[in-house]
DNA sequence: AGTCAAATGCAACCATCGTCGCGTTACCAT
DNA sequence: ATGGTAACGCGACGATGGTTGCATTTGACT
């Protein structure tokens, strides 16, 4: 047997100009049309061939599949200018945060990408690894949201900023996703509220001296 | 064309005796160990045939395909006997409820049957229905552990039950499905943490006199 | 019991997906 | 500019999934 230990052969690595940029971005353009046209599950390579204009041998020597190929255009759907809201106070900036989610799936359009690549991560490593980069990164920005609230004292210092974004799109996404109901202004509006009542509560306090799990004594008065 | 609307013929629905009810539960089965073994992109009907004893072409003429099959899964799935925890204090039983939804993901045999659900109705309608119904029972049998808590004063009046059962496991499923993060205990603590105190603080009040959308004004002082 | 139609079994068929061997193109280094 | 080789294009093949027409079983009704 000639098999290789996690395919040393990586095409497309070696000789990353000229055709082989055009392929690719001809491709990641391809896998982005046919995902906001027939989703995830109705995404096929063959599609991708013939949308993109690349042959599906290629395809499927440097992507494996439909899998590699969403995952590949997650990566470049994280390296945009995303910056979060900024509207002078914490309600006002959680409140912009949310509706951002909440606009972005109405419309089907827009939602089409997203919603095929969570769909995707259930069924590629990959893809997983690429949304939680993704995620991680886009909470990551947050970071100045909070820190500003901070700043104003509208939330206790030392509260964990990614932890503030990341509750605030939890109920959305849950129903969204999980639970399968219809999303509305209220919901995100209770959403914000809740979050606000929580983090000035402490709720989102920086992790304790043992990062490791254990019991969390920080509701003692 | 012979084209009907949405299906009036259902196969299995005038004669639901005997051989019926035989296959119903074979095949029920199957789709369970299916699931289980292979996750929902890996579930084939030729699967379930060949573990049910039940021939491919009754099961796309009765179920429809895959969707079908796992919808019917699922709408088994919520006829249990389910009910909530009960400990004394609404940290308690909302610890405890985060708990078990740790519990459930983290040992992979019992997650499987839930993630293939949850993946399904991202590809099926049916499915997505099933999903809906399933948690918004769920989130209903929930709403005596929070009217346990209004009585004891845990928590306003008119707080919304299944609003805080869901704020719960939102953070939960978020980080599980959406942020791929791993999960772990101070999660789910953290998780009750907040949710404590923004239904202490009444971001769980029934709906306001207007339901549309507006300025929520709860947080002047 | 007897009859009829619903429900299932059966086998062959067609479509589509993924793979393979080989020839061609065109980056990159010299 | 020029050769070498990575990357790509091409056509055909095998495998799997889903569909269809017809025979058979079996549950319900008289």
């Amino acid at each position: 047997m000639t098999s290789d230990a996690e395919s040393p052969r990586t095409p497309g690595t070696v000789r990353p100009g000229g055709r082989t940029a055009r392929t690719r971005a001809a491709v990641r353009d391809a896998v982005l049309t046919g995902l906001v046209e027939h989703g995830y599950p109705g995404l096929t390579v063959e599609y991708v061939a013939e949308h993109s204009g690349v042959h599906k041998t290629t395809l499927y020597r440097r992507w494996g599949g439909v899998e590699g190929l969403v995952a590949d255009a997650l990566d470049l759907a994280g390296e945009d200018t995303w910056t979060p809201p900024d509207t002078g106070s914490l309600h006002g900036d959680l409140t912009a945060l949310a509706h951002e989610v909440l606009d972005t799936f109405a419309d089907p359009a827009a939602a089409a990408a997203p919603s095929a690549f969570i769909a995707a991560a259930f069924q590629s490593d990959r893809a997983a690894d690429a949304l939680r980069a993704f995620y991680d990164e886009r909470f990551r920005r947050c970071a100045p949201l909070v820190e500003r609230a901070v700043g104003r004292g509208e939330v206790p210092a030392g509260t964990d900023a990614s932890a503030v974004a990341r509750a605030v799109s939890a109920p959305l996404f849950f129903r969204l996703f999980i639970t399968r109901e219809p999303l509305d202004a209220a919901v995100a509006d209770q959403a914000v509220t809740a979050v606000l009542a929580a983090a000035r509560a402490g709720a989102y306090a920086a992790s304790p001296p043992e990062p490791t799990a254990g019991e969390p004594a920080g509701t003692a008065p």
